[in-house]
DNA sequence: TCGCACGCCTAC
DNA sequence: TAAGGTAGGCGTGCGA
């Protein structure tokens, strides 16, 4: 075990004495005296199995236990089971292997065995059975350990000691302080060729930049930076310049073992950063460079991995094992967190800290080595930068307090919580109440390759669409699915086959019947595990949400926060572990059981409330459920009041939850008023929660919240929603679209605004159907393999100008590209196909003719002939001149204006001029912001940002002033 | 032109 | 051997 006293000082634990094992069910009749011979055949077949290994015993003891499964209600408490123990953890799996295909045991035959708990992590069953959680304190208690003799690791303490002594504590009062952890984070720089993207058999790492923080401090203690070649001195920073690449990489290899980090963070550095110095190490022969873990002459090694669930996407990444120290990569842990449209490091911090960071393309790098010490102390700034920001998200977003917290609840190692899916997070405390109610986990097979059977979900009422102008009530269950659970007790332990209703004769007020048709026990028979993990987790959360309203110290703070956001993501995710066809140990029965009740609970609030909040009884308005997702109902109760309405669904969400078993509780939330209502799972409102004052405005899955649309579309109903909604102004918001849709056909839109971002989920050639973003990542991937995206990145694209019918694919382009060749992007499209029907969607319920008013008036007609000055197709064409006034094209070279606005002189004169005076200012406003971000006014602009909106900007001004100036340039004959 | 499958992303 | 679930809207391409 690796740790950190509250000293700060490291620690390694040699835990002695625990051994691997797993459990079979015992056949009837097989006693204590069957044990030896039982043993024997296994420890044969394994041998047989491994011929090569010098292994002396595989098989260390079988002991019979007594123990009961999980899965099914069983009157008989506990039955025999042997515990198997093996030698080494590897050997757990062979020997289930050989247990589940069959042996042949003297005098009792050919058998199969189910096997149970034999999927258990070596590292999991270790903590689980010593109550060790991820991230708690562990106390070694004097005189039961000793101070290890023979080293085997860098800690500044070593001790061993016998894991029966290990003292844990749960993480309450002064057990629940934060360790004082050590973190580095580091980013490298690579010198790649002209036109490729680095690669270590070829290009050289030039710097790696660093900076070490201790947890919960304000200033880093080390910040530092290695240079490869001379390098300008840094205010606030150690520059430290080498002749060789060999020199920079082990000055960096003596910085870990000096500082010896408990976790390691960066961005990106588990595909990029660290398996490029280990590899760039190997091919320079560096022999002792990875050495970076804790343990002495461990060599790091580099494993593909990929990652793939439903709810993460495909990720592929590399797998970089550093013994006793946590890699926390950034990029990940925002992957997982958030849904951003794009996760660059730039756009990233720009959403997160508001801070805009240089983004130097690679084919800049080398230049910049290759100059002189000023140059390459450019290139250090930005470096330097590269690392600090990941420690500045770190804190800003609280991973620490968070994902220890998140560890603490689930009992999983930190490590586990980015490099593993949900399931394990579940399975983890499943194991742990399984263990102290003496039940055992079958170790079953996924039925059927690929799963394939699935059960029906929740109910999604019809939506009444339209806009209401009266205030809608709303009315959830809180924490609709635990609370299934744990009311009707559904669980594994509970759940009785159809076979032995009878056989245990069972009564009818002893079981639940669920809608669907599964029966399981009521707790006076046998309480469920999973609705007490469930009790538990939210009686957690409730006092870790008391305890963070009395909290003053904003550490504290912190933890309680990050500890009641774990426990209702773990609440909620129970359900989902039940369900997952392909995972440990699905169980349809319960979730389908779950999500049948859910829809007869929502059936019956909205027949309830229909019936009850009417004329008939006496109230003064009929109530109406117009829409109701999964666990919540909208009812609009008729009165055009804010503070009726909460007051009506108060009392509404009281009466009915009393009809409901406990602890499922129908609760009031808010109130939306005006409300739109587009479709499903589609709606804006502004929505209150106290009668004086509306709180926000709300929307969901509507165009606002998307990530695949364009920023237009994004800012334009927005823009309308609140015009419409807020300041009630439906003029306003139809001259608003009249605006845009001018500026947008007249070709006077940012290109950033014009982005659209799409997830690439599958490799190029897995996808069945030719889509905008597939095909355009594939041409990059022509173009430029090694900064193309690839599988789990998001793809930007524009849609540019081409032939009449051409395919919505056959258009897209990369931004940059499109700006760096001047390419035409296709308003109509952008009109037709983006904002046309997200208009039209808002605008049918309050406005007649919205299509005609919107996408039909004259301000459609005010198209511009977008004439590309250079590059692109236009490259060919014969260059015409047009008339400077009107745009006319004239015949004659010298000519400036036509016929028509010959006259005009001196005016279109002083406009050209204007023009290129505001055009001068915009670009230089846009230099200065961006020279701003880069940390320097004196020095030239090498950003290119493909996320920042300057970045686009600031390109467009420089090509409009070029233009500008050269239709200057026509008057000085 | 229309229905359908695919792909993406969201609500809960 | 690693992977929480279903419902549902909507854009796009493709073939009937």
């Amino acid at each position: 075990m690796f740790g950190v006293t509250q000293e700060g000082n490291s620690v390694c634990g040699n835990v002695h004495g625990f051994e691997p094992y797993f459990y079979i069910s015992c056949l009837d009749g097989i006693g204590p005296d069957d044990v030896p011979k039982f043993r024997s055949t296994l420890e044969t077949r394994m041998r047989e199995a491994n011929r090569n290994s010098k292994t002396q015993n595989f098989i260390t003891k079988i002991e019979i236990v007594q123990k009961r499964s999980v899965m099914y209600y069983q009157v008989q408490k506990a039955r025999s089971f042997l515990k198997i123990v093996v030698a080494l953890p590897t050997m757990v799996a062979g020997c289930r292997g050989i247990l589940e295909k069959g042996i042949n045991i003297d005098g009792i035959g050919q058998r199969c065995f189910l096997t149970y708990e034999s999927n258990v992590l070596f590292a999991l069953r270790f903590m689980i059975d010593c109550d060790i959680v991820g991230g708690n304190w562990i106390e070694l208690p004097a005189g039961n350990y000793c101070k290890s003799t023979r080293r085997l690791s860098y800690c500044q303490l070593e001790l061993d000691i016998h894991y029966s002594k290990i003292v844990s504590y749960a993480p309450v009062g002064q057990y629940s302080k934060m360790a004082p952890f050590r973190i580095l984070s580091f980013d490298i720089e690579c010198a790649g060729r002209k036109g490729h993207f680095p690669e270590p058999e070829h290009d050289p790492v030039i710097q790696i930049a660093n900076l070490v923080t201790v947890q919960g401090e304000q200033r880093p203690m080390v910040k530092n930076v290695m240079t490869l070649k001379s390098c300008s001195p840094i205010v606030g920073a150690d520059v430290m310049s080498f002749d060789t690449e060999k020199e920079v990489l082990l000055a960096w290899r003596e910085l870990v073992t000096e500082v010896d980090p408990d976790i390691i963070i960066g961005y990106n550095i588990c595909k990029f950063d660290l398996p490029y110095l280990i590899e760039r190490a190997q091919k320079l022969n560096v022999v002792e460079f990875p050495m970076l873990g804790r343990i002495r002459n461990s060599r790091l090694r580099i494993k593909d991995a990929s990652f793939s669930s439903r709810q993460y996407g495909i990720r592929e990444s590399k797998e970089v094992t550093i013994e006793g120290r946590v890699q926390f990569d950034l990029l990940q842990a925002i992957q997982r967190d958030y849904k951003l449209s794009s996760y660059s490091l730039n756009s990233v911090s720009a959403h997160f800290l508001g801070e805009q960071k240089e983004d130097v393309h690679h084919s800049i790098i080398s230049d910049l080595q290759n100059g002189n010490s000023e140059t390459r102390r450019r290139l250090a700034v930005y470096c330097l930068k590269d690392a600090y920001l990941p420690q500045r998200l770190l804190d800003k977003l609280m991973f620490v307090y968070n994902y220890v917290e998140m560890a603490r609840v689930t009992g999983v190692p930190i490590s586990f919580l980015l490099a593993r899916g949900q399931s394990i997070k579940v399975l983890s405390q499943l194991l742990r109440k399984s263990k102290q109610r003496n039940f055992v986990l079958p170790n079953v097979k996924s039925q059927g390759a690929g799963g394939g059977e699935t059960f029906e979900g929740a109910t999604v009422l019809d939506a009444k669409a339209g806009y209401y102008d009266k205030p809608i009530a709303t009315l959830d269950f809180a924490s609709l699915y635990p609370s299934i659970m744990m009311a009707y007790n559904l669980c594994y332990c509970t759940l009785v086959r159809a076979e032995d209703l009878q056989k245990f004769m069972l009564g009818p007020e002893e079981v639940t019947k669920t809608p669907s048709g599964d029966v399981f026990v009521k707790p006076s028979l046998e309480k469920g595990i999973l609705p007490e993990i469930l009790e538990e987790l939210l009686a957690a959360r409730k006092r870790a949400k008391a305890d963070l309203k009395e909290a003053t110290d904003p550490l504290e703070k912190a933890v309680l926060d990050g500890r009641q956001l774990a426990l209702k993501v773990s609440a909620n995710s129970v359900y989902g572990f039940t369900g997952a066809t392909v995972g440990q140990l699905p169980c349809l029965e319960i979730s389908s059981s779950v999500t049948s009740f859910g829809r007869q609970m929502i059936d019956h609030t909205k027949k309830l409330v229909q019936e009850r909040f009417n004329t008939s009884n006496s109230y003064s308005y009929d109530a109406e459920v117009i829409y109701g997702d999964t666990d919540s109902v909208m009812v609009q109760f008729g009165t055009p009041d804010v503070d009726e309405a909460m007051k009506l669904g108060r009392e509404a969400a009281q009466q009915i939850s009393a009809t409901f078993t406990k602890p499922i509780k129908l609760e009031f939330e808010k109130v939306y008023w005006p409300y739109l209502l587009i479709s499903k799972k589609r709606y804006a409102g502004l929505l209150w929660t106290k009668p004086e004052k509306y709180d926000k405005m709300d929307t969901k899955g509507i165009e606002t919240v998307r990530r695949d649309n364009c920023l237009l579309v994004k800012n334009l109903i927005t823009e309308c929603l609140h015009k419409i909604l807020i300041d009630r102004d439906i003029p306003g918001a139809v001259q608003y679209v009249k605006n845009t849709i001018s500026d947008l056909l007249m070709n006077r839109m940012d290109l950033s605004l014009l982005v659209i971002t799409k997830g690439l989920t599958k490799a190029g050639d897995a996808y069945e159907s030719k889509t905008a973003h597939v095909e355009l990542a594939e041409r990059m991937r022509k173009r430029d393999a090694a900064t193309a995206p690839t599988v789990g990145d998001r793809v930007p694209y524009v849609i540019i100008k081409a032939a009449k019918g051409a395919k919505a694919y056959e258009k897209s382009e990369d931004p940059i590209y499109v700006l760096e060749n001047n390419i035409p992007i296709d308003p109509q499209y952008y009109l037709e196909n983006q904002l046309s029907k997200p208009l039209l969607r808002i605008f049918d319920p309050i406005l007649k003719n919205a299509s005609k008013e919107l996408l039909h008036g004259s301000h459609t007609r005010s198209v511009s002939i977008s004439t590309p000055s250079n590059g692109g197709i236009m490259k060919f064409a014969k260059k015409r001149v047009s008339c400077a006034g009107c745009r006319t094209p004239i015949s004659e070279e010298n000519q400036i204006l036509c016929k028509h606005c010959q006259g005009r002189e001196a005016e279109l004169y002083q406009k050209t001029v204007a023009n290129v005076r505001d055009l001068e200012q915009l670009f230089g406003r846009l230099w200065t912001q961006c020279q701003r971000c880069q940390g320097s006014l004196h020095q030239d602009v090498l950003c290119t940002s493909r996320d920042c909106p300057i970045f686009y900007r600031r390109k467009k001004a420089q090509k409009d002033l070029g233009e500008a100036e050269l239709q200057l340039e026509r008057w000085d004959f």
